[in-house]
Order: C-alpha cells, then structure tokens, then sequence
DNA sequence: ATGGCCACCGAGGGTGGA
C-alpha cells in the first residue's frame, strides 16, 4: 500500500496538481494538510472522478486535513486533537489493518510567541491522542506536515533559537516517538533530505530547505515499510501544465 | 535550469505560512 502526506497549500489551487499527482503515482492513501477551505469548497466530485474516495476535517482560510484513499476508510475520527475545536488540524482512519492519523501540526511563528507555547500544547493533546490509538491499532502511522525539524542534517540552516528547530519542539516530537513511533525516512543518495522549501530567493532552486513533513510508523507496521521517497519533480513549474504555480512542500510517500 | 513568494479575504492591504 502506498502511502502519501503532502501539504498542498489551498486544495482548489492545486487542484490539478492533486489530480496529476494520482494519475502519476497511483497512492491508496493521499493525506493533505492546509486545504484552506470550508467542506462545500472541497473538490468532492472531481475526486470521485478520478476514482478516488476522501474523509475531511475542513475550516475557512486556514488549516483543514484530508485523507484521500481507493478504499473505503473505518472508524473515521474527525478532527480528534484540537485545542480549539474550529481548528481542524486533524484527522484519522483505518484502511486494511493500518491506522492512519494525518496532522497539520501548529506552526508557532516565533518562540517567543504566545502561538510557540499554543503549539507545544497542542503536541501535549497529539501525544496523548496517539498513545490511546498505538492500544487500539499495532499497525499505525502518523504523518503530517510536523512543522519540526527532528535532527540537524534535515535542515540547510539550524539554530535552536528559531522555530521549528527550537529544543522544547523537539522533545516534544521526542516524546511521541518515545511512544515506539519509528521515523520512515530514509536518505537518497546524493539528495537532500528536505520536504519544503520557501518560495522566497529561490530557495528550491538552491537547495534550501528542512524536512518537516514526517511518516512515524509504529514498530508493528515499520517492519513492512519500505521505498521512502520525496517528490521533488512537484515542485517543478513544468511537471504540471495546468497548474504551474507549485505547493512549498513536497508529497513524501512510503510503501507497507 | 528545477528561478526570483503565495494564498486567503475582499476589493486593497493585512495576515499567516515556515
């Protein structure tokens, strides 16, 4: 089964992008974050063409998780971590055996932001909200956009002071894969790690960038998780004629 | 080159993203 987490940056505008995307690399699973729209918005029907099922947890202008799947999901928990219940940040289904939980996590702007310590304690709710899942479900895999650096060498620039980097986001990662949560990714030759990089100066272009969009398998599940991949071809303005204006981030996939 | 912010809302510039 493949399995995809991509942060599409407004479900609408990428659309085609989406589409294609199916068409070329066939996923059962397709996990979006930052739809960016209210559920009378989301492209429902053009989905379905393409032969494909989907569950939602939508919200206007900001956020909203999807799972886009060839299989009907089981035992959907829409938006089951929040803080603020409007804020749909989360959402979760069964497919065959495996538990899939799809996060948009809270990006915090600046650690000494009130938003920092509001991201901390929504990973708090997160953390709990998986271990309560892992006794239910052995096969699980979390994914999402983690807006979390977990090491050094997945970021072109690291300082702990800033966010995404900082040490309390990542202890509190620490602490979900204390869980027995396995990080899927594993290196290309002679390829970068990253997931996303800033549509400012350049940045894909030059190689600046930070892996923030993870797949943590449970041990149950990692043992049949294999062909990690990026896809980088995504960002690039003439891999969709339809749609040439690309997201920042780019669909990470794994096989199980 | 695989390029130089983008999307949202709402009607223009402010806000959030990472």
């Amino acid at each position: 089964m493949k399995i995809v987490t991509w942060n599409v940056n407004s479900v609408n505008v990428r659309l085609p992008n989406i589409l294609k995307y199916l068409t070329e690399y066939q996923p059962d699973i397709l996990c979006l974050q930052e739809l960016k729209c209210l559920e009378n918005k989301y492209p429902i029907a053009e989905l379905k063409e393409a032969g494909y099922r989907t569950i939602q947890s939508c919200q206007k202008t900001y956020n909203g998780v999807s799972i886009i799947s060839k299989s009907l999901g089981k035992n959907i928990d829409y938006n089951p971590v929040y803080l603020d219940k409007d804020e749909k940040r989360s959402i979760a289904a069964t497919y065959n055996d495996i538990r899939v939980i799809n996060f948009y996590v809270v990006n915090g702007q600046s650690i000494d932001s009130d938003k920092y310590l509001y991201k901390l304690r929504w990973l708090k709710k997160a953390e709990k909200y998986i271990k309560e899942q892992l006794k239910l479900y052995p096969k699980l895999v979390v994914v999402g956009d983690f807006n979390i650096i977990p090491n050094e060498s997945d970021a072109y620039e690291y300082s702990p002071d800033n966010i995404l980097c900082s040490l309390k986001e990542r202890k509190a990662l620490q602490q979900i894969f204390n869980l027995g949560l396995i990080d899927c990714f594993s290196p290309n030759d002679g390829e970068s790690p990253y997931t996303w990089w800033d549509y400012r100066g350049g940045a894909f272009h030059r190689d600046i960038g930070y892996r923030i969009d993870l797949m943590l398998s449970s041990n149950n599940l990692y043992k049949q998780v294999s062909n990690y991949q990026v896809h980088k071809n995504t960002r690039h303005k003439s891999w969709c004629e339809k749609q040439p204006k690309t997201s920042d981030h780019a669909p990470v996939m794994i096989e199980c």
